[in-house]
DNA sequence: TGGCGCTGTCATTGC
DNA sequence: ACGCAATGACAGCGC
């Protein structure tokens, strides 16, 4: 499988670079994210957000039953993952979208652009996340806002430190990459860690020893604690204290993601000056576009049989304006109706016209070449006989019109018009309140989205909790607001994580042992953890921060007993023995009882072993019954424990998924109401348009004597063929009822 | 003091 | 048969 993985990456790199050099464009994250989900897999790794972390493999690993294979060819696979970034910003970069600043700043030897550009990584995670709006693909979804995340990191990494000599920026970012996919992969970051495996090897021999367990609870973080530096969990990097504090002034400065998208990127994207992109303009134009096409379609079909036109105050037309030119507009042109022919072939008194039957109509009066396409090109090539119909024929009077000349559109848009109307009539009764209705207002000018009441939106990764906390892929629900909560909390969380709960003794500080912790922490325990697993899966909830639960019943009697526990500011401050004991007191009520009956190895591992090496394990060491009885009951209880967290999370992600989905279809709502709104004004202006050419033309017919014809005689009748014809209204109404037929015999 | 939310735990079910 | 994930239900706890 890795082989594979790593021959189907190079090789693929290789084709794309040259795609990419010879021109052709290659979207490589198409082929990751959506259509080959197991070529994503085999590259990226497993992503999805209820990918269970194999903690099998990861205790393999840690301890020391076995070395993730990826460590074996670092520098190969740096190099692949380097090349399949660069690939990644050849594509990014025909982009116009806030990912260019990704690649600027990816670009930047200096890394100088970060503190200009402060919300450069958020912009990248909107520029992903903005796809959540696209419906509920989760898998496109989840791994856009995985890329979006690692590229917050790589920003992040612009901003920070130093911290390696020997290893640049893009390498840091790199192992970052590649970290979290080898979370997915069941490997944490330690085994990139010489220092980390030293001491694994350490603790190992020491519980091999039988030594005390309390040697077993400092882990690294604890250390840099002691030196006043902090761990980050993803990077498994020591920074300075104060650089947290940085994060989170960051952070601070980035607008909430749940704010309006469009929004966002005017304030992230420099590159974006408009409130949307042209695509999305070019789409909603297009949308556009075709619902002209297709109301124009049903309105060829149907025929003048309700002649209903909008007083000049109508609600549409008072509501929103009139868009000073619209193409379509422009497309309806009656100037190659030529009158040329037109006297030349009168005939109109003759017997024969009377008696002529509708189909044969072409031949009266063509007062249009036969070459003429203009309304044929605007209209489509159907039959528009009826459109110059009277209004008179249905008893309705056009308010538009003039009083003699006949309003040539009323039969054309009438049906159309109501449809609408009512259509909004019904949006309006179903809630599109005025409220609505000027927010839609407004996106006729900004078209930046409707603000859908996001405040209560699901929240997401912080950019703090991507760069200090969390530890793996992000989850699906992850696509707005970040919460400044959590990077305040997210220093402090260094050091009480893994204190408590099933976490392992040789990974106190390590995140990923500390996302068992049943918790003191209640910023990052409560909101930004719920699986033991992803915890950054969950997502900080900024609405319910109000909560703040501190869960003591974890701890034993004698912890109760000094209930006052010492706030975070302290824990950094405090030495080892502190922390020590502290980390004693948080322990759970298993550990306690694990200690009380001298169970000989970690809950961690009870819990996270496999059945086999926990089999193993036991017959390792002389138990006796209640020994056994415990710790089994402490591997139920703690994969149960993990079980429900996961299944809580689950819920929690259906019900934001689901408010994520009801806000899409709103949007969508108010996107469809906001073009037919537009349709209507186009169709309006359309119709009075052709209205006026009719008047025109009609006012310019003469007869043998060259009088006018009367408008309550005659009427021109648009034949099939591209030709007007002048006839009897009485045919054109004989015509018109005959036409009125067709369509219901055809809904029979 | 009751309600509420969070969390751990138990029992059960299904794979 | 066994292990385990998923889940409903319940209790404990803090607010």
């Amino acid at each position: 499988m890795l082989s594979l993985k790593k021959y189907l990456t190079e090789g693929l790199l290789q084709f794309t670079i040259l795609l990419s050099l010879i021109g052709v464009r290659v979207d490589v994250d198409t082929y990751l994210t959506s259509q080959l989900p197991p070529l994503r897999e085999i590259i990226l790794g497993p992503s999805s957000a209820y990918t269970q972390t194999q903690f099998h493999n990861l205790r393999n690993t840690l301890d020391g039953y076995g070395i993730h294979p990826k460590s074996i060819d670092l520098d190969n696979y740096f190099t692949a993952r380097r090349l399949l970034s660069q690939v990644r910003a050849l594509d990014r970069f025909q982009v116009p979208t806030t990912e260019v600043n990704a690649w600027l700043v990816h670009r930047d030897p200096e890394g100088s652009v970060s503190g200009s550009q402060p919300s450069s990584g958020l912009a990248l995670e909107s520029s992903s996340g903005l796809q959540d709006v696209t419906g509920p693909d989760n898998g496109v979804r989840e791994s856009e806002t995985e890329q979006g995340f690692s590229e917050d990191l790589e920003d992040l990494g612009a901003v920070a430190p130093p911290v390696s000599g020997d290893l640049t920026k893009e390498d840091i970012d790199l192992i970052d990459i590649l970290w979290r996919q080898d979370i997915d992969l069941g490997a944490g970051r330690e085994i990139f860690d010489y220092s980390h495996r030293q001491k694994e090897q350490d603790v190992d021999k020491e519980l091999r020893d039988g030594a005390e367990q309390e040697d077993t609870w400092p882990g690294e973080g604890a250390e840099a604690l002691a030196r006043n530096l902090l761990v980050d969990g993803e990077t498994g990097e020591s920074f300075p204290a104060q650089f947290p504090a940085d994060i989170s002034s960051i952070t601070e400065a980035v607008p909430s993601e749940s704010e309006p998208p469009g929004l966002q990127n005017n304030l992230l994207s420099p590159l974006l000056t408009g409130t949307e992109s042209p695509f999305d303009l070019e789409q909603q134009w297009q949308d556009l576009m075709s619902i002209m096409e297709m109301q124009a379609m049903e309105v060829n079909t149907s025929t003048s049989e309700i002649l209903y036109d909008a007083p000049p105050g109508d609600p549409l037309s008072t509501n929103y304006s009139l868009a000073p030119n619209t193409p379509i507009n422009q497309n309806v042109s009656l100037h190659q109706a030529s009158l040329g022919g037109c006297s030349q072939d009168f005939s109109l008194f003759s017997p024969e016209v009377e008696s002529l039957p509708v189909a044969g109509s072409s031949t009266l009066l063509p007062l249009v070449p036969s070459n003429s396409t203009s309304l044929n090109s605007t209209f489509g090539s159907t039959n528009l006989a009826g459109l110059f119909f009277p209004p008179q024929l249905n008893g309705t009077a056009n308010d538009t019109a003039g009083p003699e000349l006949p309003d040539p559109l009323g039969g054309l848009l009438d049906e159309a018009m109501l449809d609408e109307i009512s259509l909004m009539d019904l949006a309006i009764e179903e809630g599109f309140n005025p409220v609505q209705a000027s927010q839609l207002e407004e996106e006729f000018d900004s078209d930046s989205g409707l603000s859908l009441d996001s405040s209560h939106s699901p929240s997401s990764l912080s950019s703090s909790e991507g760069s200090s906390s969390s530890s793996s892929s992000s989850s699906s629900s992850s696509s707005s607001s970040s919460s400044s909560s959590a990077s305040s909390s997210a220093s402090s969380s260094f050091s009480e994580e893994g204190a408590v709960g099933y976490s392992s003794d040789s990974e106190t500080l390590d995140l990923e042992e500390a996302e068992g912790a049943v918790g003191y922490q209640p910023e990052y325990s409560k909101f930004c953890r719920m699986s033991y697993q992803d915890p950054a899966q969950l997502s900080c909830l900024p609405y319910l921060e109000h909560v703040g639960h501190n869960h003591t019943y974890n701890m034993a009697p004698s912890a109760l007993d000094s209930a006052d526990l010492p706030p975070p500011s302290t824990l950094k401050k405090g030495s080892k023995e502190k922390q020590a004991d502290f980390l004693d007191k948080q322990m759970s009520r298993d550990e306690h009882r694990a200690r009380a009956m001298k169970i000989p190895f970690t809950n961690d591992k009870i819990i996270n072993l496999p059945v086999e090496e926990f089999n193993e394990l036991l017959s390792k060491y002389q138990l006796s019954e209640a020994q056994l009885s415990l710790i089994r009951d402490i591997r139920r209880r703690g994969k149960n424990k993990m079980a429900a967290q996961n299944c809580r999370k689950r819920k929690l992600d259906t019900i934001l998924n689901l408010e994520r989905d009801v806000e899409d279809l709103q949007r969508d709502k108010a996107r469809l109401l906001r073009e037919k709104v537009e349709f209507l004004r186009s169709l309006r202006q359309m119709k009075q348009k052709v209205q006026s050419l009719y008047q025109e033309v009609f006012g310019r017919l003469r007869d043998e004597n060259g009088r006018p014809y009367s408008p309550s005689q005659y009427a021109l009748q648009y034949a099939g063929d591209g030709s007007v014809l002048l006839i009897p209204r009485t045919l054109a109404d004989q015509q018109a009822r005959r036409q009125e037929r067709k369509p219901k015999d055809r809904r029979k």
